[in-house]
Parts: structure tokens; sequence; C-alpha cells
DNA sequence: GAGTGGTCTAGACCACATA
DNA sequence: ATGTGGTCTAGACCACTCG
């Protein structure tokens, strides 16, 4: 096993701090360094390599952002261990994956009305006056001519704009909020859970009923974090799946 | 709306750097930039509050990190629209929330032995070889006397270091692997389905047969890539869920 | 006290976008 | 041509850890 200098072209356009970042990361990854072991000192590197000790740094601290060190005051900087037990699921994956299959996908508008708020609505925004007016929708997701999911979408209603049936069908809530009323859409919450569907639902996804589903339910706020925005959305569990990479997996 | 200078205190402990960071965060989360403005030049900046460009370019990289900002090279530094429709599902959750609600939970071993690999199994660690034998065992996790979730892990047997029963019952298959086997766990890769739950696991979780349950499949590999660990977890869908907090939301 | 990482400076040159 | 962010330097002083 030959622990060969890392190369570092100093004339390359490539920036020397990534250069250096990629060359530790390397070593990481194949094991010449172990989790608990120290890289040498922002100095002893910078003197080896003839540059500045910032220029060093900005490597490390790239591999800090990354998890993969961490830097203790008058210590040193250490390999970190890996968590592997923090599941990270980026729920793009949802729809993001189906586009990217090149799968025939397309919504479908199944409803959509403007309706005073009920006592639950007006709940769920916190909203006491009665006559304030909610833009309420619905629409199925299908890919291939198969329903995947179905998902029933509120929001203030603000006749501001006038909104487009194929605005509609955009799956993206905030993107509709932001663009057709006043208000700014700057956080949300969500919350997955698994259920076995109902019978309505069941119907729509043409699946039997009492499957299991996943469900995301989804609350927009805006910069006040007054609730703007909030849906639910049904996912085939027969067709969704969320994974999760984790630790020093290479994503180049 | 008083547009009010930033109190920036070049003498306080507090690096610099910190302050202007929380100070254009504060700005952008109120409001007062929004969306798609753009932030002042780093040499506006530098000038006005008599700092460092460096320091003023520490400050947006911090906002950069958080994906409140973004820069363009010659052009400037934009606020950024919040990503709302990227979830992320910290999976900690699972079982570090009812460590946190300090309910009285444990793990229960169900079984453990030593087994040589059936044809499934070599499948999955992808080795040929009959003879290698693998830990097999089980364990249930229970809050308050209520079964939660039901878990079997497998990984390479390697007889060099004794293991104690008390290690089994701890979740982490990753720290067992790195404490017990001579290969260093260093990313692992998950799967969370929903699924019905078979009659085996209603039984054991107490639940109906085909109730709703997350189904969380996790590999684990070495820095050889190759697989070392795989278990499978059964979370009771009544009784768990992930929630995600996205976009300028405070979590100070 | 010696060595480490953390912060900060006051410059420099570059690549890129825009007019 | 001007102005922007991106990289890099060669120092400086500090807070912290450890022997």
């Amino acid at each position: 096993m030959i622990h060969e200098e890392m190369p570092i072209d100093k004339s390359s356009v490539i920036p020397i701090y990534y250069q250096l970042f990629k060359s530790f990361e390397e070593q990481i990854r194949r094991g010449d360094l172990k989790p608990g072991e120290s890289l040498p000192t922002e100095n002893d590197i910078a003197t080896r390599y003839e540059i500045s000790r910032m220029t060093v740094r900005r490597a490390i601290s790239e591999l800090v952002s990354a998890g993969m060190v961490y830097a203790q005051q008058g210590r040193g900087t250490f390999v970190a261990t890996p968590k592997l037990d923090n599941i990270v699921f980026e729920l793009n994956d949802f729809n993001e994956e189906i586009k990217k299959r090149g799968l025939n996908y397309k919504t479908t508008l199944l409803e959509a009305k403007i309706i005073r708020a009920d006592e639950n609505l007006r709940a769920k925004f916190q909203i006491t006056e009665e006559h304030k007016r909610f833009l309420f929708f619905r629409t199925v997701l299908s890919a291939e001519s198969e329903r995947l999911s179905y998902e029933v979408k509120y929001t203030i209603y603000s006749k501001s704009k006038p909104i487009l049936e194929s605005e509609l069908k955009d799956p993206s809530l905030p993107g509709l909020i932001a663009a057709h009323t006043e208000y700014v859409p700057v956080s949300s919450k969500k919350v997955l859970q698994v259920a076995a569907c109902t019978e309505e639902e069941a119907l729509i996804l043409g699946i039997a009923p009492q499957a299991p589903v996943f469900l995301i339910e989804q609350t927009i706020f805006d910069t006040e974090l007054r609730p703007v925005g909030w849906s639910k959305a049904v996912y085939r569990g027969d067709r969704y799946k969320l994974t999760s990479y984790d630790g020093w997996y290479k994503k180049d």
C-alpha cells in the first residue's frame, strides 16, 4: 500500500482548495484515513504544498460541511464517524422520480371551486372571520394511465389575479400561492404518515379499500408565519418508496 | 417601516461574520429582503461596516449554506426562493423522539443465533462462499408496555470479539458492526416503504393483520462498498409519523 | 509554553456578466 | 470598460488544549 503524496497543481484552472478537498475526501473514502484519525495540521498542509493557510482552511471547511471531518480548537482536525442511523429522505423523489424515468405522466383536475370556510378549515388557517373565501381543488397524478396519487388543496382565495386551469395542475402549491395571492410563502411543515386508504381514495386511485398508502399533510406559511395553504396527498403504497443514502457514499 | 442600519459590534466576543450573517438572516426572515432581491455588493458591505471583504464573504457563505441566498459571479448575490416542495425527513425521529419524550421504552431481544447463509442471504451480501456464517437476531422496541417496532438484523459473523446480549439490544447496527467485526461501516442505503403487515408481524406487534406499517430496509457497506449488514424494520403505522420543516423556518 | 484551530485584515488577480 | 463574485496570499492576533 503506497501512501503517495497528493498531487496539487497550482496552475490548474481547478481551485487549489477544491483539489485539496477532493484529495482528502478520496483518502477518507478509501479508508486511508479512518474515523477518529487526525488530519495533518493546517500549518503542516500549508507548508507542504506551499499554499496559504486560508486556502487550506477553505478545503477543510468543505470537508466539515460534508460531515466527513470535525475540527476541535486547540486539538486538531479528525475524521468523523459517519452517522448511519440518521436517515434523510429527500421527498423530492415522490414526484421527481417519475419525471426522471421519462414516464408518460399527467395531472388531472378533478374539481376546483371557491368555498367559504367551515369551522374545520378556519381552525386550520387560524382564521376567525367567517367571510373569508378559499380556493379548493383536487388533483390526481397518473403515469402510464395508472393513477398514482390524489391530492386535495386549499389556499386563501384572492381574486387579484386570475388562475388558469393549467396552473391548478401544477403540483407546487407554494408556487401557486406565490403567483396568485398577495402572500409570500416562505416555510412549510409536512407530516408523513402511513394509513389504510378510505373508500373514496380507493375508488379514485383504483386500489383496494384499506390498502396501505403514504399520507402527506402540508401546511404552508408566509413571512408572518400565518398558514396560507394546506394540502393532503395520498400516494399508492405499492408504487412509491423513498431511498436514502448516508455516510461516505459516492455521489459525484 | 424603518429600515434601520444593522448594528455590528467589532469589539464583541461574537465574531463579526456571525453578527453579519444573523443580521441578514433576520432581514430575510422578516421579509425586509424578499426572494429575488439582491444583497448589497460585498465591497459595499465591507466599506459600510469598515471590515474586510473576506469577513463579508464568510458571512455570505453561511447564508448560502443555509440556502437563503445564492451568489452569481459577475451579477450579484440574491435572496433565494425557499424550496418548499423538497421535503427532507430526518428519520432520526423514529426512535429518538420516543427517547426525547421521556417515555418508558425498552428493547427486547427475541432471538439471536449464528447461521449459515442461504441463497437469499448470500445474494444480499454479494457473497458466493457457502461456508460464511452470519449473526442473525430479532428485536422489538416497546414504550409504555406497548410494542412499537420489530426488527430483524443480519451481519457477517466474526468471532473476533464476544458480543454481549445488551449490545444486541442497541438499535444501532452500524455501531455493532464497528465494534465487533473487522469491517468499518462507512455508508448505508435505506429504503422506506409502506406495507400491510404480515400475520407474523401483526402477532409480534399486537396489531391487526394487514394493518398499515412503515417498512425500512437498511443495507450497510464498508469502505470497499461490500455489504456487511442488513436489517428490516417494521414500525406501527398508528404510532409513528415523520415531520419536516422547510424554508425559512426559525430553528434557533 | 508550545501547538492547535478560529477570526480577521488589506491587499491581489481572476472569471464572468452587463452595458 | 466597469463592476461583480471567486480565489489566493502572507501575515496577525486570539482562544483553546495539553503536557
